[in-house]
RNA sequence: GUUUCCGUAGCUCAGCAGGAUAGAGCGAUCGCCUCCUAAGCGAUAGGCCGGGCGUUCGAAUCGCCUCGGGAACACCA
């Protein structure tokens, strides 16, 4: 039952207020002993000529808030505040947690309508660091949200797998290029040539020509450039794919710049056709001064295209293709203002799909004072960070194996460490708003209590435990009668129920803002809960059979909600640790 | 210089379509394993919500100004 609305239609009843404006002014209190949800009698003073105070406990006197689910409504100042029968909300709320399972929190708000997500887009031959990460995890997360909500999603990585630095690329191979390397550790070889050619063409700019030739030649398709480039791709993809393995994730289709390219002349002649191309310093431009932004770069001075043509294409390209209800890029916010003036040049063409697409953008990761730079050195390989965290992991397995006496196979000990060590990892991409800088350090990146992945699938551990202690003790906690959830009503249990009850809304939130970090929130919040309640009540030693039944369907309830969270983040539940 | 984001506990962050005593985690101090996993739990300490002015019955939240920090600003992506 929505027990919001219900309470806003009594209240708009007796207020003679409309709903909506009545649903805008229900609040959440600050505190749980203060109700479940409280209406403010402040702009009611104006109209009635009476002080809040003597509204509020009209109100609350009024017999027509009365409901057998209101377990109290009181008058507490200005505000009227609506207490729900804790029982009702029990079993409301892991009734239908246990009956969903998996399916919980899923809904049809996006039926029918198609999302299109880019994310990753890593460089070809070029490592995966840390800061590839944010968005990797960032896009997985959000594709699994709208997945969860019903919306239609493909998951796009815009690889950069196009533009000059293949010409010089082709030059360093022919040059310098190691074949051993390249097939046992391609972009560490890759990367070796790269950095050679830039060192070398500072005092040899035939290296330079060479460079451009060889792009030229693999933009005309010739056969031998066009043979190297895609052999660098593929290269590189196996190395990425090993990387999303890991982690995971998927694409629906890995379209980069490469295969955006030759859409770009019959986007710059329409923009020609409709007379929003002018010449400005010798470069071909579409002027946004009625957006209060610098010109579009379109044309080169040297006739050639550039990231915002790519884009252009790409995104025109997407909507004929897919017909998007809604396009999201999630890019570094320092692209913020190339993503802006692409949408407003989108918007002048007159493509009004423009406004379906949002850029999402993620802060920096960096070092304390320093900015990661491929060129200097200062990167941490995304991989370098999953290993790191795996093996400090099964530290910590092994000797709680050990301290604990419970066997465990290496086999289950690698399953757990990898499961747990890479989800350390993804949470700190995703407890936090998507816009904050990660300042990267070994020691918080590897701490693993508090607010961490291995905290929550901690708890989901324990809940698991305990749930097939009672399995085994031939326990049922399936399909109970209501009348024992009922029992569900002490402080901690609340706190449980009402955590639970507002995972729903967090999903949707996420969507809403392209924030990953709703999802977290709640489910820290509902593992606390529980963690408060499992260490103050016993659960299969409690008092009667009834309360001891509810509070593993409790239990199950949190196991659910826990797994299916982090799911959404994209992160792996382990069965014990 | 212009645009934009940020400034909340020692640290990392929530809260910001205005509302009741500003919340978590880490760190610190002190407690809790004969009891369902101590990667856990409890308690204590810690804040003029950067500063000022304004709007309002009411501001961490909205507006203006100011200080401090990050980012972007034409032929890289």
């Amino acid at each position: 039952m929505d027990y919001k609305s219900e309470i806003a239609s009594k209240l708009a009843r007796f207020t003679q207020l409309d709903m909506d404006t009545v649903m805008n002014l229900l609040e959440v209190p600050p505190r749980s002993d203060m109700g479940d949800y409280a209406f403010p009698c402040f702009t009611l003073a104006k109209s009635m000529h009476k002080a809040p105070q003597m509204i509020s406990a009209e109100i609350a006197s009024d017999s027509s808030m009365g409901e057998k689910w209101i377990s109290e409504v009181k008058s507490v100042g200005p505000y009227v505040n609506f207490f729900i029968d804790r029982g009702v909300l029990a079993c409301d709320v892991v009734n239908k947690i246990n009956s969903l399972g998996d399916e919980y929190g899923c809904s049809k708000l996006g039926e029918g309508k198609t999302v299109l997500v880019e994310f990753s887009s890593p460089n070809i031959a070029k490592p995966f660091h840390v800061g590839h990460a944010f968005s990797t995890i960032i896009g997985n997360s959000l594709s699994k949200i709208y997945t969860k909500l019903g919306y239609n999603v493909v998951r796009m990585n815009h690889l950069g797998d196009y533009g000059t630095q293949f010409g010089k690329l082709i030059t360093a191979y022919r040059l310098w290029g190691d074949e051993d390397a390249l097939s046992s550790s391609p972009i560490d070889e890759l990367l070796r040539i790269y950095v050679k050619f830039h060192e070398e063409e500072k005092n040899d700019p035939s290296l330079t020509t060479s460079a451009r030739e060889n792009f030229k030649k693999l933009e005309d398709g010739c056969e031998e450039e066009v043979a190297l480039w895609k052999r660098f791709r593929d290269m590189s993809l196996v190395v990425f794919n090993g990387i999303y393995d890991r982690m995971g994730v998927s694409f629906d289709n890995y379209n980069g710049e490469s295969f955006y390219s030759d859409k770009i002349p019959a986007v710059v002649d329409m923009l020609k056709e409709r007379s929003l191309l002018e010449e400005s310093e010798g470069a071909q431009v579409v002027k946004l001064d009625e957006f209060n932004m610098p010109p579009c770069i379109i044309l080169k001075s040297d006739g050639t295209t550039i990231y915002a043509s790519r884009d252009l294409a790409a995104a025109i390209y997407r909507y004929n293709t897919y017909h998007f209800d809604k396009n999201i890029y999630v890019v570094g916010i320092p692209q913020a203002l190339h993503f802006k003036q692409v949408f407003s040049v989108l918007k002048k063409a007159g493509f009004d799909f423009a406004e379906n697409c949002e850029h999402v953008g993620f802060g920096l990761v960096k070092f304390k004072n320093m900015k990661f730079s491929t060129r200097d050195g200062n990167i941490v390989l995304l991989e370098d960070l999953l290993n790191e965290s795996i093996a400090k992991t099964k530290e910590i397995i092994e000797a709680n194996a050990r301290n604990r006496g419970t066997e465990m196979s290496d086999e289950e000990i690698n399953d757990i460490a990898t499961k747990v060590g890479i989800g350390a990892v993804v949470y700190t991409y995703v407890k936090s708003g998507r816009e904050r800088n990660i300042v990267f350090s070994w020691e918080e990146m590897l701490d693993f209590e508090g607010d961490t992945a291995p905290y929550l699938i901690y708890t989901y551990a324990r809940t698991r435990s305990i749930l097939r202690k009672a399995d085994s003790i031939g326990v049922s906690y399936r399909n109970i009668d209501e009348s024992v959830l009922a029992l569900l009503s002490s402080d901690e249990e609340s706190a449980v129920i009402k955590a639970l009850s507002d995972f729903e809304d967090a999903i949707v939130g996420a969507a809403k803002s392209n924030e990953p970090f709703f999802i977290s929130r709640q489910i820290a919040v509902i593992a606390r809960a529980f963690n408060r309640f499992y260490n103050n009540s016993s659960i299969l030693s409690a008092d009667t059979d009834e309360s001891k039944i509810a509070r593993l369907a409790l239990c199950e309830a949190v196991c659910n909600c826990i797994k299916s969270g982090l799911n959404l983040l994209g992160i792996d539940v382990v069965e014990r640790m």
